[in-house]
RNA sequence: GGGCGUGUGGCCUAGUCAGGAUAUGGCACUUGCCUCCUAAGCAAGUGGUCGUGGGUUCGAAUCCCACCACGCCCGCCA
């Protein structure tokens, strides 16, 4: 079974070009074959050879085309370059069979050896969701599922913050301020309330700062009674939270309890080694480590791990997490915020100095604003995750009722479902995560271009035709017309795809693919009759839009988002 | 001031890591297409000094240098 239709013909043109430089010109000749190229599938430019063998380019690629007696590849000369094709009729056969033949597997190409541990989300539990944390928690458990179809070995991560000032603040909060009269249930959305208005008391009131700092104090030495309590409101603000991500396709493997960090020894196991290390330097009873800034002062970033106090820091617990997720995996990603790139500068350099050798893998994305400007809980100013995805529904709702009179109020609100949450996943992940993404509604909840419903509907209606086309099964397969041809390439370039995610962890590539081959498929749907295709050339293409199907799904399921089989 | 990141048609964007051919899609706009497997679609068209200026190269959106604009960070916060 070939799980990657592309490949032999790959290793088939490498074979063919090497063989023919060592003959051609001497052993060390080299050119580099480019995949995929501009006008062909592989291209060679023989511009480097050119200038050593006092050739012109075109000349040497002429030579490669003419040269080539094999079946498997088209080979031409053209602006200097030796363009490559695998021969798309064998190509598209071969795919469409790889692809029923794998089923659910195809793509799945890595080995999956190494165990991955990809930490993401780990929101503050202090509060709701708002738009700028949920693209955390999108490109996190879209990286996870696309690691997972490529066949790693991967396994979710939520960090649970409750250790810090944020949620010290809310339980403070919850145990000195009247309840909220808002009347709302879902706990994160409540408790907030109590979060907003301790660090407002805090900023201008001397004893309700003391008495936050001395919780804070007393929860970093672990007292359990304090440690208690908090994990108790954490992880009510937590339920709330889980909500919200499982509403969206987001379900983590494992969650892991900061305050486990102090509780079990391991934030002080690694205080005492960091002091023991030659770098380290106290400071009034605070200690740090230089970081960066050569000689001197100029430059120097200092990463304290403790306070005067003793009390360990953020980036302190962080370490010790990082040695303790080391323990359990081989390699580590970490999804973040670009605000967080410092402290992990230092979190590098301290697993640097402790643990050599043994570094995550970041993935950072820039933040989400609105076209106001910064989102601001105080002022009120942010979108949460939660109304995005009513909103959305509610607008997906409209668009199927304009277009479907035939089926029920409970179908049309199943439809609208799957394709209000597509939409939202969708674009926010068809970005590089390096983009700064101004919210807007009419962009966040698109569905029309490139967006999911786009896919989806590609999806729903490939399944329409499957469904109307009763019993069949496809023997052999063949393929002749272009539109075929042009979408089982695309067919074919899935498991590359899948495996250039994987190496690079930029998710929007799959959303990019998913488009191009829901558009392929338009273009087929639009040129070529498959129901009333002659026979023999019907049971082909119904094997192609069964394939298409099937890796429409599989794409979609890398997004998160769900393949409708009706719109 | 220092560090990191981003800059591609009116708007959003791919391509940048591993330099290569006529720069990818989408939105908007113009024009066709539902007696035909779902028009959330298809076909065609208008629109681009790839932030600016240098450099390297046979060849630069891509690499190097400088500058400009925007974002993030520069706490014994998280």
């Amino acid at each position: 079974m070939n799980m990657d239709p592309m490949e032999r013909y790959v290793a088939e043109a490498r074979e063919y070009i090497n063989a023919r430089l060592a003959s051609d010109y001497g052993k060390d000749a080299r050119l580099e074959l480019e995949i995929p190229a501009a006008r062909a599938d592989f291209a060679c430019p023989c511009f480097i050879l050119a200038r050593k063998s006092g050739k012109t380019p075109q000349q040497i690629a002429d030579g490669l085309a003419a040269g080539y007696a094999g079946s498997g590849l088209k080979m031409w000369a053209e602006n200097g370059y030796l363009n490559i094709n695998a021969d798309p009729v064998s190509l598209a056969a071969e795919t469409v069979t790889a692809i029923r033949t794998s089923g659910d597997d195809y793509g799945k190409t890595a080995e999956g050896r190494e165990k991955i541990i990809v930490e993401h989300t780990s929101i503050n539990p202090n509060g709701p969701i708002h738009i700028g944390r949920a693209r955390n928690a999108l490109i996190g458990d879209t990286l996870v599922r696309c690691f997972r179809h490529a066949g790693l070995n991967v396994e979710s991560e939520y960090y649970v913050d409750d250790a810090g000032k944020q949620v010290t603040m809310l339980v403070w909060g919850v145990q000195h301020l009247e309840a909220p009269t808002t009347g709302i249930i879902k706990p994160d959305r409540k408790l907030v309330d109590y979060y907003i208005r301790a660090s407002e008391l805090a900023g201008k009131d001397e004893k309700c700062a003391a008495e936050i700092q001395e919780m804070q104090r007393r929860l970093d030495q672990g007292d359990p009674e304090i440690v208690r309590s908090v994990r108790m409101i954490a992880d009510d603000v937590l339920e709330g939270i889980k909500e919200s991500l499982s509403n969206i396709n987001v379900r983590l493997d494992r969650y892991s309890y900061e305050s486990d960090l102090i509780l079990n020894g391991k934030v002080a196991g690694v205080i005492d080694k960091l002091k023991k290390l030659p770098e380290a330097k106290e400071d009034g009873g605070a200690w740090y480590i230089p970081i960066g800034g050569k000689d001197g002062e100029d430059g120097e970033d200092r990463f304290y791990f403790t306070r005067t106090d003793g009390t360990s820091l953020y980036t302190t617990r962080d370490v010790a997490y990082h040695i303790d997720k080391f323990s359990r995996a081989d390699r580590l990603v970490d999804v973040l915020g670009e605000d967080q790139k410092l402290g992990i500068r230092f979190l590098s350099a301290a697993l640097k100095l402790l643990e050599t050798g043994r570094e995550p893998d970041f993935l950072f994305y820039s933040f989400v604003t609105l076209p106001a400007g910064k989102m601001s809980t105080r002022a009120g100013s942010f979108v949460l995750l939660d109304d995005i995805l009513e909103e959305g529904k509610r607008r997906a709702k409209e668009e199927v009722l304009k277009r479907r009179s035939d089926i029920s109020d409970a179908e049309a609100t199943a439809i609208a479902s799957v394709v209000g949450l597509g939409a939202l996943r969708y674009n926010i992940v068809r970005l590089q995560a390096e983009k700064k993404v101004v919210f807007r509604w009419e962009e966040a909840l698109n569905f029309e271009g490139n967006s999911a419903p786009f896919v989806q509907y590609a999806h729903a209606r490939a399944c329409s035709i499957l469904e109307k086309a009763g019993p069949w099964s496809a023997g052999s397969v063949a393929y002749r017309e272009e539109a075929e041809l042009a979408l089982c390439k695309q067919l074919a370039l899935f498991p590359s795809i899948l495996r250039d995610v994987s190496r690079s962890m930029a998710v929007h590539r799959m959303a990019v693919y998913s488009h191009e081959l829901a558009s392929l498929f338009n273009q087929f749907y639009r040129l070529v009759s498959v129901l009333k295709a002659a026979e023999g050339v019907r049971t082909s293409r119904l094997a192609l839009v069964d394939a298409t199907r099937q890796v429409l799904r599989i794409s979609l399921d890398c997004l998160g988002i769900e393949a409708p089989r009706s719109m």
